[in-house]
DNA sequence: AGGAAAGATGACGTGAACGTAAACGTAACG
DNA sequence: CGTTACGTTTACGTTCACGTCATCTTTCCT
């Protein structure tokens, strides 16, 4: 895959792409010079742009890249990253219950708001 | 309550603070030149570190904001503070089913590490 | 061969969200 | 009455996540 196609596929620009290989969140291999995205590559990028809509940094996103492909690690390395993915785990089922909190409340003030416009409606019906 | 009594029961800055008053984030009053934090701008203040961890901008915040003190809209405002709500309403469910999805995800990841930990030791039992 | 289109690199620019330092006010304490 | 502590404004600095040129190859089309 192209960096034009992989563009189109995410909705994301080249220079998107490029940073992030800067940052080392992707590693497409090169054909000469040009880039080209293979499946593994897709599959992080999805989890990048996952990562960025739950409000992880760059540098958080990429650590946690690495437990997605934990396959041929050694025990140690291993270890780590089951114990950065556990960590990670909390946060985001705490964030999750804060989110469902948030929406309970804000539930509450929509149906608060929708008595107050059926009020004024009565009202200016009445009047 | 003062600027650092706010500090310390939310854990921010006074920078932080000036700066949301300047962004219109806060209004806090002002014995003299002093700001003064009443309960309405620690309520704001919780929604706007909560939006932040959502992921929301400054700037986002501070429409949802006004959503959170509808009392005396006109219905005009009151119609549009609604709609706005029910936009970020989709938003943060759309953004809490994702999330769902995401935990699962990991989840699996984490038994799949958690059976290549297990055979890790297993093999060096046996060795 | 000539030229547009796509991609690469490098460097500088930008907006958001603060951090940090300078210079000043003032209120209480010893 | 000095200084210590907390607060204020003003202004410039910083980090993150890219945007935006400028310049240079490579490739594809006619």
């Amino acid at each position: 895959m192209t960096i034009r196609e992989m563009c189109e596929a995410f909705d994301v620009t080249p220079r998107t792409l490029r940073f992030y290989e800067a940052k080392e969140l992707l590693h497409p291999r090169r054909e000469g010079q040009r880039r080209l995205f293979g499946k593994r590559d897709r599959a992080r990028l999805k989890l990048i742009l996952r990562g960025k809509r739950f409000g992880f940094s760059l540098e958080e996103i990429r650590q946690l890249l690495d437990l997605y492909h934990m396959d041929d690690s050694q025990e140690t390395q291993l270890r780590k990253s089951y114990a950065l993915a556990e960590t990670h785990l909390a946060e985001m089922e705490a964030q999750r219950d804060e989110l469902n909190e948030a929406i309970a409340e804000l539930k509450d003030q929509m149906a608060w708001g929708a008595r107050r416009l059926a009020e004024l409606r009565r009202n200016s019906a009445a009047g």
